[in-house]
DNA sequence: CGTATTATTGACCACTCTCAAAAAACGTGG
DNA sequence: CCACGTTTTTTGAGAGTGGTCAATAATACG
């Protein structure tokens, strides 16, 4: 489970120990540097620092108080809250590009693992607003993605109160496509994250994540290669699933 | 249905047609003209406008170009997004000083409409953008609204994921305790929303929000004196619920 | 290979939903 | 102000989707 995100050299990043990268950073029109001048990506690699991870390894927990923000270079990442009995709901999936860490005075909302090895570039939080002064553009950013993230989070809310079994699983499938269509090469989709990661994220359990992929299967709407890839075959039916109709 | 909220009396706004108020808007500290300074509020309050609506009446559809953004000078809100079949997900219950219509490049996320007759203040988005550059506070204020809405966001998916249909209930009226609190005079909560917007708003119906409310009723938790009002009666014990403890 | 972990499949069950009816609340007009 | 019809809420009986518990199969890993 180690190269399930393959398009992201961990070596590149190992090499260069710090302030190095981003110039050739094959991200840079994804992640939140989208747009900026070429002097302003400067000072943001000025301040950043970066992180390589392990699989499964916390990158801070819910409550923590925040010091840093996140945005993934490589290898993919999930969020989650937990329930005082273990109850677990994964509030987001990440991949590269994405950013994470944004938070309120009471810390981190929820608690960030990695699912793959990952490569992460780090900012410091108060460093990072200190710079809104000299580069207002990086607030702007800032402000458009936690926009989208928050239209993210009403649709999750709609799949969770609304949807069925299937109609969860096909809006998963359909929205990790979608996510990850760039980072991909061959037509299969990586699920680098586990039955019971995708079970928590959908407000279900294994066994009817499990059934419901057997189903879409059978109906040859997505095949299963191995576990661990998917891939789409009937992408209009999974789609029309998805929606409810 | 129509002084459920009653701490702000519609007739103030109608006397001024426009451009005054906010001055004595008791919300300052509320809203997002919180921490600005006089003069910056001035700046706000010679580009927004004042709107009334009564009960029941749609303010954007999701979908729309989002050409306003919106604040609540006085009654409630709710927004919900549906599915095609007419499956219906509320993601929000809106209340005086409370922010909404932020909205990505493809439009509102979800649709706005009113519980009650609504005071709102209405921004131009358009000339809003402009101002960021006049007042660099009002970006990081809406940062900051957005960041604390996301958050909320996240509770929600927890509880639509992963709690019962009791510590739905509990979480629900613990939250709504908790932010109409300034907001009220004597001990019962008001409930400007239907069973049906209850269940909408939870992922359940509304018998089942019902039979709950019956429950907690009879265990000596909550009172329901009217249809229309709540009163906590064992708030440790609704919020020990509310958490699944 | 052998062991541990994860995923699949099966049988059964329960929480919540559906369908239906009664009760209460609301609105309207006489 | 009350009678009436409408809408909303409550309550009840029964059903179904997805959950629980358990066993088997597949996969990963040392």
């Amino acid at each position: 489970m180690g190269s399930l995100m393959p398009p992201f050299d961990p070596l590149q990043d190992k090499e260069k120990p710090e302030g190095l990268g981003c110039a050739h950073c094959d991200l840079a029109e994804l992640a939140f540097c989208a747009g900026l001048k070429h002097e302003d990506v400067s000072r943001l690699t000025a301040i950043l620092g970066h992180v390589q991870l392990p699989p499964h390894t916390s990158i801070f927990r819910e409550g923590d108080s925040a010091q840093h923000l996140y945005s993934i270079a490589s290898g993919s990442v999930k969020l989650y809250k937990l329930l005082s009995d273990g109850r677990r709901q994964i509030t987001g999936f990440l991949f590269p590009g994405n950013f994470f860490g944004l938070s309120t005075p009471s810390g981190y909302a929820y608690t960030a693992e990695s699912l793959t090895p990952v490569s992460l570039c780090r900012f410091p939080r108060r460093k990072l607003e200190a710079l809104y002064q000299t580069v207002p553009q990086l607030e702007k950013r800032l402000l458009d993605i936690t926009i989208s993230e928050l239209t993210g989070a009403h649709d999750q809310m709609l799949l969770l109160g609304r949807k069925t079994a299937k109609e969860k699983v096909a809006s998963f499938i359909v929205g990790l496509e979608r996510r990850t269509r760039r980072l991909r090469q061959g037509p299969a989709v990586a699920l680098p994250m586990s039955r019971s990661d995708i079970a928590d994220y959908l407000g279900l359990t294994i066994e009817t994540v499990s059934r419901v992929m057997t189903n879409l299967k059978k109906e040859g709407i997505i095949g299963l290669p191995d576990a661990g890839h998917l891939l789409v075959k009937d992408h209009d039916t999974l789609a029309r699933l998805a929606e409810g109709a």
